[in-house]
Formats: structure tokens, C-alpha cells, sequence
DNA sequence: ACCTCTATCTTGACACTGGAAAGATAACAG
DNA sequence: CTGTTATCTTTCCAGTGTCAAGATAGAGGT
């Protein structure tokens, strides 16, 4: 029986997935760093050994959420065929995924000047997760920055509107057909 | 010499001006009402009486922030050609417009959940917005909810990632080239 | 003119927040 | 077993949003 021991073990862990839950659950307007720490059993000041402060805490936390992300269109890519733009549509449908399955997360990512992007490790995430889109592209026959902007573009605006519950005649279809409706959509934008 | 008239006299107009500086100072996530008060040169509970609580005061920045919006598209679109692509694809540059002129405020219309759209004001300034979109998109051919989305998705996904920052290599462009690519993407997901 | 009524604004209080400082506890290296 | 260090708690402070009570002034009736 590990009733409370003053050491944690694993605080670190624990605390990334806290902040996760709180943010699905109040937003990241509403977030609060002592609830946080209260959800994962600890003392107020607990994060800040770890994390320093909020930003901190929020940005180690959207490194991981750019890996998550980057898995989502990964998830999506295995299941396509293996030309360049049926994975590139692939992509853009995880993206759309991880968008609706974890809206608060994925404002984090898009929408927060919360996070510091001067840290290395959020900053290299970042960077692999455009790497990806960049590499799709190109494989797809785009050469030019405005190429990679139309896809990126149609991929975050559908995400994004399907986060925020703008797009519920969308969202309201089975699974299939709304996939092949957004993959079409999608395809608009393709080089 | 008004000095300091306990009654201010047009202190709602203020205040949603306060608060629109206040936004684009310091984002969303860190808006203070008490700062708000301070940059209005009034007490901290003066906001209350007008606006409720700071939900309030958003809501009803939100909601002139809409009538901007639309405002913005209306710009772009009499200086357009009178067609409906012609419209369409002004509309998108004005959509575009106000996220670069105004991230803040674009992102308490599209990323925030500190308003409150069962308000009648902001309910109906979003409706507004929405079905200038949904006539324009008809007006141009376009018959079901995914020829709206991809529209939509397009110049939202366009404007969001520029109101970010994650457009650089195209805001860097002069404004007369800058257009002619955005509007050349945007005609990509017309009907 | 005066006098009430009501809208507007201020002051003071409360619980909450993030962060800093200092102390307590336990793991670990020797 | 002991000194050292990492981890966590406690205590404190300034700042925040909201509520309640009081102060001020404009508006309308007599």
C-alpha cells in the first residue's frame, strides 16, 4: 500500500498528464497550475522543481503534443496507400484527428503564447512536425512555399473550425463518410 | 477642463476600446479586467455595472469584433470584381486581412471560450458573419456543406496560421504579390 | 427651486492565483 | 552510517475577479 510517499517517483510524468486533463477540461484560459498540482496529489509549488513555472509546465507539455500529433497523421499514413498524395491526405486527415480528439491541446500548439518556443525541446518538435509537411509536399509534386501553405492551410482551417465546433453538419457524419468528404476537400489543395 | 467627473460619460465605448488594447498587448491569456480599468482610468468595478462580469466585456467586444470582421470582407469586396468568384475570393482576402491586422481579436472569435454565444448581440453578429459566407459560396455554385467547408477552411486555415506567425515567408512578401498568392490558394477551394 | 429616484462609479472585502523563500523529508554516494 | 543533494511542503506576497456596500450625480416630477 504506496499510501503517500513524500517522494513521488514519477512527479514529472504525473504532472504532464494532469496538465493535460486540466486543460481538456477548462481550456487553457481557465488553467490553473495549483489545480494541476492538486489533481496529481501534490502541493502547489510542487511543478515548479520540475517545470520552473506555468510556461514551463505548458511548454514541456506541447512538446509532447507535437508528438502526439506528428503519431496522429502517422496512425492515418500506415493505413493509405503509399503514393505521395494519398499519404499526403492521409496526413492532413490525422491532423484533422488529433484536432478533434484533443481540441484543447491542439491550442496550445496553434493558439497559445503561452508556451515558449525558445526552448530547444518544444522548438525541435515544432520543427519536425513542419518538416513532415514540408517533405510531403515536396514528394507530392509541390515546389513552392505557396504550395505548402494551400495544404497547410485546408488541413489547419478544417482542424481547427472541427476544434473549435464550427463545423457540426461535418462532424455530425458516420465516420467514413465524413472522412472521405474531408479527404476530398483536402485533396483542393494538393499541388 | 474636464478633470476627473465622477460620471465618465461614455464609459462602455471605454472600455470595449480599453479591452481591445488591452487584448492585443497582452493576448487573451493574460487579459486583466483590473488592467482594463486602470488603461480606462476608472475603478477596478466599474467594468461590472456595464458588462456583468469579464465574460461580459468580451462578449461584447466579440461581438463588434464580428461586425469588424464582416467589415473587413466588405473592403476587399468593393474594390473586386462584381462575380461571384470574383466576391468569394475578395471576401477571403478581407477574412485574411483582419487576422493580420487584429490576431487578438481574431483569435476571441475563433479560439476563445471566455465568450458567451447564448448572448443575443454576439449570436446573431456571428450568424451574420456566417451567412455571408454560406450566400456568398451559393451565389458562386456552391450546393452542400462540404463546397462551404472547404471554403471556409481555406481562408480560415489561411488567416489563423498568419495571425500565428506561421506564415512568414508569405507575410514577407510585398502586399500586391502577397495577395495574388493568397487569392490564387483561396480559388483552389471554390466550387 | 427642490426633492426624490435611479444610474453610475468607488471602496473595501473575500477567495483564489502564480511565484519566491525557507524548511522538511528521503534517496543516494561515499 | 553520514554528508550531500534532489524532491516536496509550508508560508508568504502581490495580483486577479467578483460581490456588497457606500458615494456621487444626473433626470424627472412637483
Amino acid at each position: 500500500m504506496t499510501e503517500k510517499p513524500y517522494h513521488h517517483g514519477d512527479l514529472r510524468s504525473a504532472l504532464l498528464a494532469a496538465a493535460e486533463a486540466e486543460l481538456a477540461d477548462k481550456g487553457i484560459e481557465a488553467f490553473s497550475l495549483r489545480s494541476v498540482a492538486k489533481r496529481a496529489g501534490v502541493s502547489h509549488a510542487a511543478p515548479a522543481h520540475h517545470f520552473g513555472d506555468t510556461q514551463g509546465l505548458l511548454t514541456a507539455l506541447a512538446a509532447e503534443g507535437y508528438r502526439l500529433f506528428l503519431a496522429a497523421q502517422g496512425q492515418r499514413e500506415a493505413k493509405a496507400a503509399p503514393d505521395a498524395r494519398a499519404q499526403l491526405v492521409a496526413a492532413g486527415l490525422g491532423y484533422i484527428d488529433f484536432a478533434a480528439q484533443r481540441p484543447a491541446l491542439f491550442r496550445l500548439l496553434f493558439g497559445s503564447n503561452r508556451t515558449d518556443y525558445g526552448n530547444a525541446d518544444l522548438s525541435s518538435a515544432a520543427n519536425a512536425a513542419y518538416a513532415h509537411l514540408a517533405d510531403q509536399v515536396f514528394a507530392a509534386g509541390g515546389r513552392s512555399v505557396a504550395e505548402e501553405a494551400a495544404v497547410w492551410a485546408m488541413a489547419h482551417g478544417l482542424a481547427d473550425l472541427m476544434a473549435a465546433g464550427r463545423l457540426k453538419p461535418i462532424a455530425a457524419f458516420q465516420p467514413a463518410d465524413r472522412d472521405a468528404m474531408l479527404a476530398a476537400i483536402i485533396a483542393r489543395a494538393l499541388p
